[in-house]
DNA sequence: TTGTAAGCGTTATCAC
DNA sequence: GTGATAACGCTTACAA
């Protein structure tokens, strides 16, 4: 059996299809009956439009891509529930184009692919405006960033620095010796992320400010192994009591491991400051800084609708900022 | 500046539309010089089609549906990897329509998103197909299912028995009291996998075989905190030497990290054998049981691609065998 | 081998 | 208010 078309419902309902196609897009000009009658037939018909025609007819599709890197990450699953629904709401689809390594990112870029013909694209952590720019790439499409910033760009991000100050400041008055271990920013100049270079700012700035220093520094990769390797590195060095600023959750978490295998009491003889408060961090009684992520992909759902609404002003950037949540461990 | 059109290439190339078409779509009848001079027009114009309107008018938009389960898992990324992959060579885009929740699920399922107007439609882990009869609900296009398993759908899935089946054969033959944890299975009866009671299944079915027993068994869900957990649990009780089937490496890296705590030499106290084979697990000696994961993508498209290219034979379904790899820790 | 024209399922622009 | 009808960008007969 055929899909139900707008014909179709149009027959049913004994009217034209131009006025189904008002009630479909709430076009005010059509008298509550003949609603009625139109929704009806659109009820019994299980009818759908179609968003490929729509998009085509120059309506909308009612599709919003979103470019996302592929990483198996906390943070990007609940910046995706915040997106979700709030297009969602606006009853809008979300596809994910996946961004796993550069090579795909290439191949979006050169092709028009299905991903810039939708209504609006979302993209998340990589700043690619500058791409756009230098191929010369005409991105027509609203466009919002998430988790980056670019000039002229609709911008909904995370404050890291603030996240880092906060952990500094708090960390400048806990007693013993002060360590931080920071995450290692990847090679690639496109796939780079800067957050993690905020926070160790953030800390630093903070630091300084309270005239503290740090006795030494660490640097891990972002991977579980890596993660317990310098923590085993750091206690092996660290002099205790200490407080240690691990600019990931996933570093603080093996640091407490690797403390309690030595026999260390957490928030006595290691304090401990993670950052992302990931789900099992209140279990542990990490302190950490929280950041509201799903507000941030709430938000940034918001300015791009704005704009697929047909707001025409400048670019606007959302800043969202962490808060230190104090538990056992700091 | 408008994006070309399909008709501003047959006015450069000085042919007519049906032309182009016939070259966009390797239709042979093109004499190779008029070939020339459309793909020089599509090249001078950087032209590429609007794969709605493709679609709209019959043919293809080259583009594919993943229903994918948003989980922060190593397992996905390489599926995707293995999917995206193949599906590139035959020039498809892959969009991503995630799964969050149930909630979201029934949108997809409800309404006749863009998600069902691509190509083809893979369906990762959640096996649908009961909700696509129960429903009514017409799902014309060619369908896969992948790490699942349904009558009358091409499949591609993992034979977690056998995983199951290896590690209980190994670990039949290791001296010492056995012991499992197994992965609790969520209760909602529509988002629950069955590849941890297959792996369970498997083990057990060996044990059996070999006439030994599991001195005791555990359970937890599968996050972190968890797995930490279960592993104290179970070096409290455990009489050493022991060997321990952790039915995940998750689960497996918490015991290494608990054995450790507590000056056990995994291999010799505890042996420890994993399943899933993650990054880490080469560098920890993990022995666990590795997954041709990318693999299994690739195939599923292939399935896929075929059915796109005219396949209406029967539906196939592609077994995919995890292998032992014997490390240090076992 | 190639051009022309009729769809495909919508939206938007007209008249009425 | 509402019904025709012309786009939208493409594929695919059908002619030539």
């Amino acid at each position: 059996m055929r899909k139900p078309t707008i014909q179709d419902v149009a027959r049913r309902a004994g009217v034209g299809v131009g006025t189904v196609s008002r009630v479909l897009n709430n076009h005010a000009a059509v008298k509550g009956a003949t609603r009625e009658l139109v929704l009806q037939a659109i009820a019994d018909l299980d009818y759908t439009p179609n968003p490929h025609a729509r998009r085509i007819a120059g309506g909308k599709s009612y599709t919003i891509s979103v470019l996302l890197p592929v990483v198996t990450t906390e943070f990007y699953v609940r910046l995706l529930d915040g997106l979700e629904s709030a297009f969602q709401e606006a009853r809008y689809d979300v596809a994910i184009f996946p961004l796993l390594d550069r090579s795909r990112l290439e191949r979006y870029l050169g092709s028009h692919t299905l991903a810039y013909q939708a209504d609006g694209l979302v993209m998340v952590t990589y700043n690619l405006t500058q791409l756009f720019n230098e191929r010369r790439l005409r991105n027509q499409q609203p466009t919002v960033l998430v988790d980056a910033y670019a000039e002229g760009v609709d911008c909904a991000f995370m404050d890291n620095v603030t996240g880092g100050r906060l952990a500094g400041e708090y960390a400048a008055r806990l007693p013993g010796e002060l360590y931080a271990i920071w995450v290692e920013t990847e090679l690639d100049q496109l796939f780079t992320t800067r957050v993690f270079e905020e926070r160790r700012a953030g800390f630093r700035a903070a630091l300084q400010g309270s005239g503290r220093t740090l006795r030494a520094e660490f640097t891990a990769s972002f991977d579980a192994l890596a993660a317990r390797n310098v923590a085993t590195a750091l206690l092996d060095e660290a002099q205790l009591p200490c407080t240690v600023f691990a600019s990931a959750d996933l570093l603080a978490g093996a640091l407490l491991d690797e403390a309690r295998g030595r026999g260390l009491t957490p928030g006595e003889d290691v304090r401990v400051i993670g950052f992302d408060d990931q789900p099992w961090a209140a279990a542990r009684g990490l302190t950490t800084l929280h950041q509201p992520v799903e507000q941030m992909g709430h938000e940034a759902a918001q300015l791009l609708l704005s704009r697929l609404g047909g707001y025409r002003g400048p670019a606007r950037a959302r800043r969202f900022e962490p808060h230190l949540i104090v538990r056992d461990t700091a």
